[in-house]
DNA sequence: AATGAATGAGGATTCATTCAT
DNA sequence: AATGAATGAATCCTCATTCAT
């Protein structure tokens, strides 16, 4: 046990890192989210972390290496959060039923957190290439997983054939807008009644049955 | 005569006023569509309007005020453009008719005037409050009259009822981010390609008929 | 008369753009000896100048070029100065003549201007390859009017044969390190007796004759 | 026995304290010399030395008394070689022998060792009062060194009277120039042929004889 | 109307130094 | 002895805006 003590050490020094890295993130990402990139100063992040200002560039390159970093971050998180709810609907369900669980699980998170959305859709574009380009990764990425989705229940044909990736890149881009707009107006629906409107409209299309 | 001359000279100065008012909007619609608000200076939109930048500040308040005012003309022209596709669609042709011309007739223009896509899709939004805020109501006025097809639609019974608002910004938040995302990828389809997916896909929706 | 108003104008705002410039050199040219590169900010530069340290960029892209631009006019005027006395020396002085008055102009005009020899010799060496590459374009400048009045007295042979070049840098860099030290150490003796030592040291040897 | 055991490890620490002290000396002087002392920071030395760059502060006060350190060390060791050579000059070589080994051993020193010559000519003089006027003190103590050799000289006849700090000064300077310059004009010549010819031209002069 | 000189607030970043461990 | 996290002072440069001409 006493050669595990070097070790231990190492790996709460390890974590001490990590954890001031991630204070740091969620502090930007508040700030971010609140006053936008370019009105988001270095010293409102620090202060938001607790440190001073010089301290974020012992964890981050840059203020454009911690915005990336961010992106990142959160776009794993939900895409983790996504893909939860998708292996938890039960197969019985039939096969729209990931579908609906994944836009429902998207709009959920959304809601949930305000910041991301106005983060990944209102300051990221407009910050130069390179963020445009990390922004469009990102949405190719769910992209991918909606068109697997897509793919899966073509297959099954339960859904129409048709061009997979544009059905996929327009069902990812009509949730995103969704969960955009519900940012800045009050509608009064749940993130529920809105994801099940939106899966009505694709599935459903809007000519009489 | 001379009392002729000051009139007539004050005619000419007006529309001279006004002609280089435009000439700096579409300075401003080039440099601001290339590099972006924040990386365009007032300098830039002088030079490509072969004014010196001082005079910029004859014309526009200010830079944000010079923004403003080219986002409205810009919605102004897409909107008459719009307006124009549909008026000529021939009642004959059947209720969606109307609808499929508007799509067709938004994603032309936006293929045709690509720096307006970046303007509305990419500036606007990481601008702050009051762009954000001008960016809804211009996004507003694009629902408005969406919404006024879909209730002639659902009145005629050609389309299912239901929220006829939420359908119709579903519908201008498709059609927008379809047209957005065409600037960077290069799918090979062309306009009214896009544009029939995606009525098709409004209409007929994903479950096999 | 009338014709030559617009010139006229024309050239008086040249003038005093020039002038400007000038002031903002000279303004430089006291601090920059006074404290030193890194010691000096655009601000003190400002300050001295009267004028506001946002101006400084209108005039000049940058602190790096300003040190330039003050490196290039010095030395310019020095050479100037020592062409002058060159010039000036009649020619039945003899053929050591020429090459007494450049040594004599150079030690009087850094008595005259010690900024300008801290300039030289103390900051510019040390800023990093692009001020040390004009600095020895300068040295070499100078080392080429010497070496044409080594080749003409070698000529005439007035002074011995040998590398014209290596002499004319020898007594470059002796002349130099001498108004140099002149700064910091108060010997006591004028530019005019430091002169004659030097050529003397130079023309005759230290070996008795 | 417990007794010696802290003695000893004192002493063997006091002899790891000096060799960290020199490692780190060496180290300051390869990065110092290959970047300037400005762009130099404590990282790239602690890096060099293969140190954290918090235990440089362990064994300097400072970076400015890191760098009197190194100047101190390397002109002792410069001291030391001229001294060397000219006591190994046999007596019988005549009173102009000592003088010549002086300037060759000076020469071969610089040309062994560039980073010196980067450190002592042009980093030390664009640092300031402090570093200036150290500097000096170093020049002085070689000037001392020369006046002694010049006085000596002029006693037994073999050169000139004159003012014998003077002309000490002219040669030192004149040899450090030649030596400086050396760093970045490849002449082609050993440093054996310029050493010979600076001594040529200090004793013989330009005058034909 | 037009010019362009002048202003100065604003911010990212670097790095010597300190200090708890 | 050694580490490296934390600090924060210091400064260059940009650019929207004003205003005298």
């Amino acid at each position: 046990m006493a050669t595990t003590e070097r070790p231990l050490r190492r790996a709460v020094s390890d974590a001490d890192k990590a954890s001031r890295r991630s204070d740091i993130l969620a502090a930007a990402k508040e700030v971010f989210a609140d006053k936008g990139y370019h009105a988001t100063t270095i010293a409102d992040i620090a202060k938001e972390a607790g440190l001073s200002y010089g301290s974020i560039y012992w964890y981050y390159e840059s203020k454009e290496a911690l915005f990336h970093a961010l992106m990142s971050a959160e776009a794993s998180a939900l895409r983790a959060h996504i893909d939860a709810a998708v292996r938890a609907t039960p197969g019985e369900d039939g096969p729209a039923a990931p579908f609906t669980a994944a836009v429902r699980a998207t709009l959920e998170f959304y809601d949930a957190d305000r910041a991301l959305v106005k983060l990944l859709f209102r300051d990221a574009f407009a910050l130069g290439a390179p963020f445009e380009r990390h922004l469009y990764d990102i949405h190719d990425s769910f992209v991918d997983d909606a068109e697997r989705l897509v793919v899966a229940a073509q297959r099954q044909g339960a859904i129409v054939p048709g061009p997979s990736r544009m059905i996929a890149f327009a069902i990812t881009s009509l949730v995103g807008q969704l969960a955009h707009r519900r940012l800045s107006t009050e509608d009064g629906f749940g993130a529920d009644v809105v994801a099940d409107f939106a899966v009505g409209l694709l599935l459903n299309g809007l000519l009489p049955r």
